[in-house]
DNA sequence: GGGTTCGCTGACACCGTTGCCAGACGCGGC
DNA sequence: GCCGCGTCTGGCAACGGTGTCAGCGAACCC
């Protein structure tokens, strides 16, 4: 017995063949299913196979025809255990899967240079494409992948001064539909509550938000206008120090999953759920349990990942397709927390439209 | 512009070498940080490898040594975008991440047929390990795989029939607490609610819950005992059926995280959720915050990924180590669902305990 | 001053597989 | 009987790297 084992030792075609009394090429057609071998020698080269336990190195087979692909793409996500990229990755795998095509994914929790790694780390692997969530402000360092033909398409946010696509959720509607909702519902002095601001989706939210605000000629104080939050509890803190200054929101608009739970929180805490209105944007389970349910502007993460593997699924085949950017609905889920009513409840929806293009506010919600 | 467009094309070292006008083995010494290079050399080097976007191919160096790794590990989940199985997910993420391998992960849905192909797909890229969610009820397939050498380890639920080392949750000990928990606080009538009876933790929970109820000398009807339940939607419309029948539970014990979430949402729906008392397995994000809060035996799966990477890793190793089954603590999280007081709540913990080995119940639960 | 060591460099074989090609064989047509 | 063709088979080179080793100066030690 020996001391000191060695990493496993896989057989190869050659000992196939030498069991089977056969050339190696004649091993390799009869396990790529390749025609023109007759079936007593199919036959004992399975035999062997099977009897050596052989399994085929896809990489080995690979290196031989230069354009071969490894069947393998790379799949960047905040974290694997967020809610919302684990729907990306089911997502991605779900269409992945049919193509026989395997999904090596990969956290960059949200910092920039374990961006630039994780894509070397998938470059070196000789991935086939790649699906990226990026926290980079630029993505000027893929340019390069640009030119040598790598096929990529950027998910949940789009890319930066670089050709590539993009898939993402319509974050501009969905933040000004659940600004007008709770604006509709009497509210004047709301709070945005949002995490980094160099990530385009919290831009676009906020954007919206400020749009819908300004159409009613209404302002956001600084005080009311937080972002650079990093996770639950600087959300929950955030909303409790909120609520104990003077002046205080009436309506608390939370722009991330995290967020949305840890101002929940604060409002359980602080028994206020009842009062102070909410929506939040991404939907979480066990929202409409909640008392008041959580009205929210949900995503489809899933639908992101689908249409994303599709996308790069197609420029991998090199169909001539323009450079696009897919743009997945936002839709309002009203579950009683942005209904809750506010100070000027009973005139809000006749409040004239000072910056109304469409005259006066319009059910966009559905 | 050519028409059709090729796969991506690397440089190679060749081209490196050509470029900097050094042979191919400097190159090869120069990008892998091996030392007798001058700096001068050096430099030319890393000019012409960034000049040409170069990126080393790890698939083509580890064929030379036989021994040699790819530095990927294949792990197997139910689903990625599971809760449960993505913080497993996550557990060995950052385990295997301060060793810059790199982690494969596939869902195979609860279908032993996918099992296997996932098994053999991480085979073929010739993965240095596996960490295996199983549904197979043997997974002697596997054996050859031990022979060979290849490292392996079972998480979640153990192996059977082959020797390779499991990192499993104590479910036997927690659905043992959460029945003798509501049994406490006076119930009689329990109801069981699990999925696939295939699944080792199903039958962990099942015994624990039935061994607890032996010991009171209370027996489960076999309308109280629903297992082969297959999600959510299932496990809400069995909850229904057991409260709509005579004689229902007044407590229920669902035990996997999409079942526990079911039940809350039929008892919430009968508006029941107060009166009749429920403790699940698996702890949800926001059970603390519905109305009553859900009581629940709470795993770990976070430490049950650190622990199988960690594992794993000592494996591929090649420590000398026993076979082990390592088992990570559950524990019981009491929120109000499982306090609520059954029908023999005054007299509940004077019941004496007529099969009890350690005389009356004690409290185990900490 | 001659032998030895050391630092540096590239040629070459080889890792496990597949593309390409040549050769052997059987068979039908003339 | 010879030729051409299709079927079946294996040898060989090549894929993109790395291990091994030999060669070449320069420095070092008696």
């Amino acid at each position: 017995m020996s001391e000191r084992l060695e990493a496993p030792r896989y057989a190869t075609m050659r000992d196939v063949a030498a069991l089977a009394g056969v050339g190696v090429k004649t091993v390799s057609r009869v396990l790529n299913d390749e025609p023109n071998v007759s079936d007593q020698l199919k036959e004992r080269v399975n035999r062997a196979a099977a009897a050596l336990n052989y399994e085929l190195n896809v990489y080995a087979g690979g290196l031989r025809r230069s354009g071969a692909r490894t069947n393998a793409i790379g799949l960047m996500l905040e974290s694997v255990d967020n809610p919302f990229s684990a729907a990306i990755h089911r997502g991605v795998e779900t269409v992945m899967r049919r193509h026989s095509i395997v999904v090596l994914a990969e956290s960059f929790d949200e910092d920039p240079g374990r961006e630039r790694t994780v894509v070397k780390d998938f470059l070196q692997r000789r991935v086939d494409g790649l699906i990226l969530t990026t926290v980079s402000r630029d993505q000027a360092y893929l340019s390069a992948e640009a030119a040598r033909g790598t096929s990529i398409v950027f998910v949940d946010r789009p890319a930066v001064s670089v050709a590539f696509d993009s898939v993402v959720s319509c974050n501009f509607d969905g933040a000004l539909i659940a600004t007008r909702h709770v604006l509709q519902h009497g509210h004047r002095r709301l709070a945005f509550i949002g995490g980094n601001q160099q990530v385009w989706t919290l831009r676009e939210r906020r954007r919206g938000y400020l749009e819908e605000l300004d159409r009613w000629n209404i302002e956001c104080p600084p005080a009311h206008d937080v972002t650079g939050l990093l996770g639950e509890e600087e959300a929950r803190l955030a909303a409790h120090a909120m609520l104990d200054a003077p002046e205080p929101p009436t309506a608390i608009f939370p722009t991330q999953n995290r967020l949305v739970v840890g101002v929940v929180r604060a409002l359980h805490e602080r028994g206020v759920q009842h009062r102070v209105a909410m929506v939040g944007f991404d939907d979480v389970e066990l929202f409409d349990l909640l008392d008041p349910g959580v009205t929210v502007v949900a995503q489809n993460p899933h639908r992101l990942g689908e249409l994303a593997a599709e996308r790069l699924l197609a420029r991998m085949a090199r169909e001539p397709l323009e450079l696009e950017t897919l743009r997945v609905p936002t839709r309002l889920v009203k579950r009683g927390s942005g209904e809750i009513p506010g100070p000027h409840a009973a005139d809000a929806v006749n409040i004239p439209r000072p910056m109304g293009k469409a005259g006066r506010p319009r059910n966009l919600s559905g």
